[in-house]
DNA sequence: TCCGATAAGTGACTAAGTTACAGATCTGTC
DNA sequence: GACAGATCTGTAACTTAGTCACTTATCGGA
């Protein structure tokens, strides 16, 4: 893909006329980000609008007790909504944003972004859509973490984040992280799934075994 | 205040000229809803963008095992942003709102609200920072669900709820639902709080008697 | 091969959620 | 005013989740 042309990675912005296409080229500065690099850290101010080209980034929660939870990954052809609600509200957020693989991405300064906005319906469109897509995703994590069982949203977790070759290179902070509990709480739950065979487990790694009854528990 | 005249209950939109006013003022009706009107139920879809005038709407999601949390309110002045998404994604959702109080309330269907957020930035900044006031809301929300001590919680709540003389006309139900916890849970801990000396306890009524003491712990 | 760092395991405990009730209090109706 | 049904509250016993205070295992250099 050649940079001037990213806008065609966003499925929502292919409907563009020339003009907005020219203006969106111009507006975006093409970063590359190595993996694991932090974007942003709880109390800090992003100066611009971010839109993953290709990599995922993880942002998650921290909490003074020193608990995280993952709140969503940004991949290929989003934007992160907490971003956009810092350029908009001038508010700070107790978040943080990894990148978890090596990531290119456009940024969009605050200028030219409110510009964009104000010009082009289609981009307000995009920028609108995907608010609506992590809202409704917030509010299920939400429901998730008020109701639902550790067990239940560990099975999840191990599903969503395994290789196609059923492998996850997690340690179990990685996972207490992921579902905002703590690191115990994994292990002893990952130690029961190993007692009825649904995982292996190895220092820093993670065999499915039985993914079918994972997929029982996780849709229980 | 006079109808036609309701945009000035925003102050974000205060600063509109007189065609996006007359547009506004044009674009909305005013309806009045009594109190503990259902406005929609889980999986229904919303017909209209509302802005509530007098009074207040709580917005609750509800989970299958039957357990329920709040979300938020919308008081004078606000928008309720899960509508909002609603309009914007074509999605439904498992929530449900419900009026706490007499509401009075704009209602401006899909269409004219499609127009005014491409006619006018002042229309668009407003529905923006209603979507950036309630993501912070519920990040903050999501990170006492999944980290804070339920006393803490409680105390917090019961601060927040209670009249300007000390009282909450609320059931334990009703504040296991603002927490988003069991009814029991809530019982034992007012129980408590009675012990310490911190509540008076009543059929359908708390009375708080160490306000000081539950601010401590809330801000614990 | 030794060492520090990181990862994982574990027991004992506290907090929170669940189950299954019983008892208290209200509200409307006869 | 008395009764019935509904609603609200109390509570014991239990399971699940989170916390604390460790120990043990394993890895990757120096």
């Amino acid at each position: 893909m050649q940079d001037p042309f990213w806008v065609e990675a966003f499925a929502d912005l292919r409907g563009l006329g020339a003009g907005a296409r020219a203006a969106l080229a111009g507006a975006g500065e093409v970063v590359s980000l190595p993996a694991h690099t932090r974007i942003f850290s709880p109390g800090q101010k992003p100066e611009s609008f971010l839109l993953v080209l290709e990599g995922t980034v993880k942002v998650q929660q921290v909490s003074d007790s020193g608990r995280e939870i993952v709140l969503y990954r940004v991949g290929r052809g989003e934007s992160c909504i907490l971003t956009t609600t810092c350029l908009l509200s001038d508010e700070t957020y107790l978040a943080k944003a990894l990148t978890t693989s090596d990531v290119r991405a456009v940024a969009i300064p605050r200028g030219r972004f409110d510009r964009l906005m104000s010009d082009f319906p289609e981009f307000r469109r995009f920028v609108f859509h995907a608010y609506s897509e992590r809202i409704t995703s917030l509010l299920l994590l939400l429901g998730d973490v008020a109701f639902a069982r550790i067990d239940k949203r560990l099975a999840q977790k191990l599903l969503a984040l395994a290789s196609p070759a059923g492998e996850l290179k997690l340690t179990h902070q990685d996972l207490a992280v992921e579902l905002g509990t703590a690191r115990e709480v994994v292990t002893r739950q990952l130690r029961a799934f190993q007692e009825k065979g649904y995982v292996d487990l190895d220092r820093g790694l993670i065999r499915l075994r039985e993914a079918s009854e994972l997929k029982a528990l996780a849709e229980a």
